[in-house]
DNA sequence: AGTGCGGCCTGTCCGC
DNA sequence: TGCGGACAGGCCGCAC
């Protein structure tokens, strides 16, 4: 399940092995994703040189002469490179096929993710340019959190998982991220103190940072592997541990619904 | 306007 | 053992 950690690690495991370089063809087996891949982009995108690889949220841009294409994981893609490509496989979607004879494969069992090329810039994208701060930034603040929120109704889970305030943060990532600040997941996001806010937006951020590293590592050679989930499950503190013991307190991690999202805090630690 | 939920998908797991 | 159903996940777009 890609995460903002995950995203932000392939990017940068393909990165150098995209950047100026040409894509010779593009190969679509499977267009019907969240979106329909449009018709024409194998056209679009043949003999298009890219220029830079980056990341909005948990977007991938891949910047080439004459525009952007726009890459989503969902939650079950995955962009690996391979030198020696097999026969694709059932939910390998498409091929990027590069200059230096290596290709760029994208597989997505549950087609929740997406692609989309847009002449203009990419961040104007209807779809990018409304989204929240990036949260390893100095833009994103307490104080940002903070004042996004007042009059807000809405549960401080559902507040941080919203990619209007907070791109790149999932159900994983929030639920750990409440717990470091030992903020309760029910709690109204407008009740919520600025003093609060501050340790949230501290906690999002390392939370992030460390599955970064983490992901780094775990992660290293997922060109040849494809990026697979779990790597991180050992930091984890009350994610998928109903029932286990708290490692910060020794109580019973809880489990409940909110907001059709499986929600995990501890009843002692989180108020 | 703000909020909550339906729907898109398939692999995995559970209970009968 | 086989099968159906629930569930997981991101997040847009709709409905209230």
């Amino acid at each position: 399940m890609p995460e903002l950690p995950e995203v932000e690690t392939t990017r940068r495991g393909i990165a150098p092995h995209l950047q100026g370089n040409k894509i010779v063809a593009a190969i679509f087996r499977e267009r019907r994703l969240r979106w329909p891949i449009q018709n024409n982009l194998s056209e679009i995108l043949a003999k298009q040189k890219i220029h830079s690889v980056t990341r909005r949220g948990k977007y991938i841009i891949l910047k080439t002469d004459n525009g952007s294409l726009l890459i989503h994981l969902g939650m079950s893609g995955s962009l690996r490179l391979l030198s020696t490509p097999g026969s694709p496989e059932k939910h390998d979607h498409y091929d990027l096929i590069l200059n230096t004879g290596k290709l760029l494969r994208y597989r997505d069992p549950r087609r929740f993710g997406s692609l989309h090329w847009t002449s203009s810039d990419p961040l104007s994208h209807r779809l990018l340019k409304n989204l929240g701060p990036e949260p390893l930034s100095e833009q994103f603040t307490g104080e940002y959190l903070f004042t996004k929120s007042r009059n807000k109704k809405l549960k401080i889970k559902s507040f941080i998982m919203d990619s209007h305030v907070v791109p790149g943060v999932g159900n994983i990532y929030a639920n750990e991220a409440l717990f470091l600040s030992q903020i309760r997941p029910g709690l109204a996001s407008g009740n919520v103190s600025a003093k609060r806010y501050e340790r949230l937006a501290d906690s999002i951020k390392e939370v992030l940072s460390v599955a970064i590293l983490k992901g780094g590592t775990t992660l290293r050679d997922f060109v040849d592997s494809g990026g697979q989930p779990g790597y991180f499950k050992q930091s984890l503190f009350v994610y998928d541990r109903a029932g286990k013991i708290c490692k910060t307190c020794g109580v019973m991690i809880k489990a409940r619904m909110q907001n059709q999202r499986a929600t995990y805090y501890c009843p002692n630690c989180q108020h």
